[in-house]
DNA sequence: GCAGTAGATGCGAATGATTCTCATTTGCAC
DNA sequence: GTGCAAATGAGAATCATTCGCATCTACTGC
């Protein structure tokens, strides 16, 4: 977990962003979840820690975590975004429509398929999104 | 495209729901579209009908039509939400990073990894949603 | 260590997509 | 045709996210 942050923090700086304790807080936070969280969790996560931190600085933090590629943004429901560290196994997520429960699978299977896809239109593949949707198991049997 | 239309209302009449102007032009709408539209540009477009339209009607009728599996909601930037239509060949997005162009790429392969993958965890999709980002051979050479 | 400065932060206001309210209209079943 | 639940329009309300600006601070060079 430590090393994941002093990574992260090491592409920060590569990208000329600073160090704050706002932004260790954040990734902190983000390393320490176990789910996928949104930025009024991280804020309200945040505010119980005594390093002082607004709503602003969380959603201006997980941008620049964003474009340097250290956080995914997920697009669980349409309520607002979710957020997960980059560094970690390749993974899609399955939504379950009834219970809105969220379950990581392993997407060797897409990555592949994501690169091949973009080789075949000149395509640099950045990143790829899977967001499977259905019923799980125990929503199939009401 | 006179049948997809057909067919979409059929489903609608089946989940007990009305066959109005305004659901029918937006459905025109998209028929019609080759790009993916946003919930705005429906509305303008549908404001140049002789049919009366209002943006929360938009909406509802979008809202409508995804509950009923007429059409696909798309994530392709964190502006808003892009649909079209749903019956037409399972397809992904490719989005460049650099000018925003989006291209549709056949998705077989990601359809059956999101099976098998589903059968693993006991889901039953519904949905596969796959949106690759990268950088298209233009932008590549900057 | 210490000062200077660009980059960060906090706060509250602004924005903008989407949803809601409610009075009015209208498909469509009988 | 009639009746009524479902749909609509218009504008207000909501709510996630961003902005503006005054203040603060992490880092660079001395």
């Amino acid at each position: 977990m430590e090393n994941l942050i002093d990574s992260s923090e090491r592409r920060l700086r590569a990208a000329g962003k600073r160090i704050t304790p706002q932004r260790k807080l954040v990734l902190d936070i983000l390393a320490r979840s176990e789910s996928h969280l949104d930025a009024q969790e991280i804020y309200e996560q945040g505010r119980r820690s005594d390093v002082q931190l607004s709503l602003a600085t969380v959603y201006r933090t997980l941008s620049v975590l964003k474009e340097n590629a250290v956080v995914h943004e997920l697009h669980l429901d349409d309520e607002h975004h979710h957020y997960e560290l980059a560094d970690r196994e390749e993974h899609s997520h399955l939504v379950c429509l009834g219970c809105g429960k969220v379950l990581e699978v392993d997407s060797a299977a897409f990555a592949e398929a994501a690169l091949e896809a973009g080789s075949a239109y000149g395509f640099e593949i950045a990143s790829t999104q899977v967001e499977l949707t259905g019923y799980c198991a125990s929503c199939r049997r009401e």
